[in-house]
DNA sequence: CCCGTAGTGAACCGATCGGTCTACTATCTC
DNA sequence: GAGATAGTAGACCGATCGGTTCACTACGGG
């Protein structure tokens, strides 16, 4: 008496410990909590994903790949590395606006999983290396004799930004972060290929 | 029999809790973790602290108390304004170096302690409004034309530096965003009032 | 000297944790 | 139609959780 199509099964427990992960904590949350938002038996849960430590590691893969998701389409949007640097400011304003924000996934489950063996701690690094070497290699492609740190600088805005928004609420810590960087990034020079 | 001197236990309970919610998070650490590592009984521990939750908001007092202190020595070393906070920076760098850090236990508290109405979170806040307002206390006493948000972005830095120097360790992160900070920072004019 | 008190150590509580197992049932494929 | 497959419901495991209770003991102040 399966409650999902079959082969559903998989992606709804991915989903259900997605919301539940990131809206209460990965240590508050319980195997059989995710199970049952998901709908799903627990065993189903355990057969598809082993463990709860690799469920997480799914979890963050799982956000890890929407957020690369996200930077291609910026990355579509924009030609000028000046505004694709600028639209993930943007992209951050968007995502603190929405109900139940609640800082970044990653940087939580970093605070939450301390040990530093930890194997969801790889994904986190992966990710926030991904995103600093985005922006780094926009930076590259900007005038002026291209500051190899900026790159980190702005991952550090961007970080300590989604930060104080959990405690502020509000766009006011993303704008001013945007406002920091937009200074720091030389103009456009409208030569820039690729 | 008591393993500590009259009247230590509180102090003993509150210096291991410190050490081990910071060091393995809070919702990691149990009572009975912290009641061992203080040498300390159960009991003894509930006498003083009466939950888990009031034993956290205690332990983030501590550690607000201790940043106050901090912030005291700087105001006391320092008149110039500017200084002052460059000299915040300079502390979080110091403090990075420390062995076993693991960012900045306010927001880690945060992080894990996911329900806004927890009573933890009221510290959390109460510790970082406390830092952005020295900063732009300081920031007002700087000449031009005062930046009533500059306060809040330089929290942005501290607070995203902070972050980053987990995952990258070493004092790359926080110099970063203090020379961010110098760049943002109007000069000194030499004529402030205390 | 003696009483109040702070603290001990251990047993104990119900609940929940991550994880396993079994008996059973839909569904999809050949 | 038969067998493999994917899923269900729920009991069950030992461990640990936050918290309580109890009988007892060492120490300090009057």
């Amino acid at each position: 008496m399966p409650r999902t199509r079959r082969g559903d099964a998989g992606p709804r427990v991915l989903e259900a410990a997605s919301r539940l992960f990131y809206r209460d904590g990965i240590g508050t949350v319980g195997v059989d909590a995710v199970a049952a938002e998901a709908g799903v038996a627990k065993a189903a849960l355990y057969t598809h994903f082993g463990s709860k430590d690799r469920l997480v590691v799914a979890y963050l893969r799982e956000r890890d790949r929407r957020w690369q998701e996200e930077i291609d389409r910026i990355t579509a949007a924009h030609a000028s590395p000046r505004e694709r640097i600028l639209a993930v400011f943007d992209a951050y304003e968007t995502w603190q606006a929405r109900d139940g924000f609640r800082g970044c996934a990653f940087v939580n489950a970093a605070s939450e999983l301390a040990r530093p063996d930890h194997p969801a701690r790889e994904v986190v690094r992966h990710h926030k290396t991904a995103l600093r070497g985005y922006l780094q290699a926009q930076v590259d492609r900007l005038a002026g004799p291209g500051d190899p740190t900026l790159g980190a600088t702005l991952l550090i805005l961007l970080d300590g930004a989604a930060t104080t928004a959990v405690l502020d609420r509000g766009p006011g810590p993303i704008r001013h972060a945007r406002a920091v960087a937009d200074t720091l990034l030389p103009p456009d020079t409208g030569d820039e290929s690729s």
